[in-house]
DNA sequence: GTTCTGACA
DNA sequence: TGTCAGCA
């Protein structure tokens, strides 16, 4: 399928796609024309990507982990490399402290929209015997 | 009309 | 990431 047509299943914009493509994430064949051919279990691929991306994760470190994508049942690295392991702990540990970050907000999120509520139940209240 | 590359905000 | 230019 032409870029068009994955950037429609995918949600993802062909600037992104190409992005993609230039940090080495993805690479379609070319058809005759020059347009990129992409595969169907690309779509699968670029929405993983898309997630990791979304979780704040870089794009070398996805490119890492690309061939960890492709058998998502059976995870099996045929080569430990024991820098790339580090780096891997690095972005998790990174990822454990923002969703306690997130957390953090979503409680504060919580605390003030409980108060809007309040403030509005009062002023509710004043309005309605008159 | 769709895609391509390159470039700038 | 968005958008625009200039091609094919």
């Amino acid at each position: 399928m032409k870029i068009g047509e994955l950037a429609k299943r995918t949600e993802v914009p062909t600037r992104m796609l190409r992005y993609y493509e230039e940090q080495g994430l993805i690479t379609p064949r070319r058809q005759q024309n020059g347009y990129r051919e992409y595969d169907e279990y690309l779509v699968d691929r670029v929405k993983k990507i898309r997630g990791l991306l979304d979780s704040g994760i870089p794009t070398r470190i996805i490119g890492d982990m690309l061939p960890c994508l492709n058998q998502p049942q059976e995870i099996v690295v045929a080569d430990p490399d024991p820098e790339l392991r580090a780096m891997l702990v690095r972005e998790r540990d990174r990822m454990t402290e923002r969703i306690a970050l997130l957390e953090h907000h979503t409680h504060a999120l919580t605390q003030y929209i409980a108060a809007m509520d309040r403030s509005l139940a009062a002023t509710t209240e004043t309005r309605l015997p008159q």
